[in-house]
DNA sequence: TAGATTGTTAATCGATTAACAATC
DNA sequence: TAGATTGTTAATCGATTAACAATC
């Protein structure tokens, strides 16, 4: 199981493309599976699909193949889904908002449970339920709960350090969608970077190697 | 220059990241840098950053490093970013609005030319001054405007089926939020896909990593 | 049993790093 | 010139693919 040997960021993030994959077969009502089925599906060579999920202990069954449900469940628990992490959302801009209103958190690992914004014209509004609160009170609210992740959805002059006080406040991990690199000092903090820009840039560069 | 070899998208997603600490250089009139600094600052080594520049063509003297300012525009144009492709939104929902209104298209190397959603009740509100259409009214945009690319947010269910009638319109590109791949029969057809869910997931995993 | 498909080892391929000659 | 740093080749490392014995 995990933390046992050091598993390659590469292997991670083929899997939850292996759970989506699975989910389909799931709602198909299909049981049973074959790394050369998942292979066909996905667009991954079968042998590199028994290589990653044998990374984490045998869920097949030789002659046979792979029971969906079961090896949709143990990616699952490899992911840590089967557990809800206490997050908050720094920066309820428009990102923030769509991301918190898009994504089902639940389902991903994640448990929602503050929102910050320091636009006093959005602290009491609500989203999906929970109020914005104004980023002064964040010491309070890290008094009475434990939040490890932040989301930050704010700008790239404020994210150095806005990360580092979350980071004296106890955050262990962050989902960054701002323009920098979360850098951290410390080695036990996690952090999964999202650039869109980065991404944008990189199809133009795919777009004009068109033709 | 671009298209003679073939060069990897490892190297070309590093790109948009030396992009983006050249332009702190820049706004610290910092002129001059060397592979050396730039490792330091971005934390890779100083060989893979001469060898991915080294794709391109020669942008640096030796003995002395990289002009800044020299080095940021040719990894935009490597980029595209002096080109502005046309694109359109579809899916004007939280997502699709706060992408909208979050990224710098235009130095991005895109053009946002249209916006489009199924929902009645969006059809005819603005976002940046660009006025939501209903889907279908494509066909008739696609008569009078030739839009390369289009920014998929939209719901998994219908993102197949869109995502062909547009290929069969001729776009040739596509930004996809959508949690699927858009898998292109026609290789003629560039995607680049943001899987949110996926990246909270790896998140997720990270996390029961610590300690 | 025969057929199928896994788990796993070995071979290949590609990407990163190291080293150094070229040269500003 | 001496020092610095590139461009580039060679060595290393890691990830992917192929092959096959194990076994259901």
């Amino acid at each position: 199981m995990p933390n046992s040997k050091e598993i390659s960021l590469a292997v991670i993030r083929r899997l939850p493309r292996y759970y989506r994959f699975l989910d389909e077969l799931k709602q198909q009502n299909i049981y049973k599976t074959s790394s050369k089925e998942l292979s066909e599906k996905i667009g991954l060579t079968a042998s590199q699909i028994r290589q990653d999920l044998n990374c984490f202990g045998g869920f097949g069954q030789q002659g046979y193949g792979y029971n969906v449900d079961e090896l949709y469940d143990e990616i699952g628990k490899i992911l840590g889904l089967d557990q809800q992490t206490e997050a908050i959302l720094i920066g309820a801009g428009n990102l923030g908002r769509a991301v918190t209103n898009h994504m089902d958190f639940v389902n991903r690992g994640f448990k929602l449970t503050g929102i910050f914004d320091q636009n006093p014209e959005l602290v009491g509004q609500s989203i999906k339920g929970i109020e914005i609160m104004n980023t002064s009170q964040l010491g309070a609210f890290f008094y009475n709960n434990k939040p490890k992740v932040a989301i930050l959805c704010i700008p790239k002059t404020v994210a150095p350090a806005i990360s580092q006080s979350l980071i004296d406040l106890g955050v262990k991990g962050f989902w960054n969608f701002s323009h920098c690199d979360i850098v951290s000092t410390n080695s036990n903090i996690v952090v999964e970077n999202v650039h869109l820009s980065d991404s944008l840039m990189t199809l133009s560069y795919k777009v004009s190697q068109l033709k």
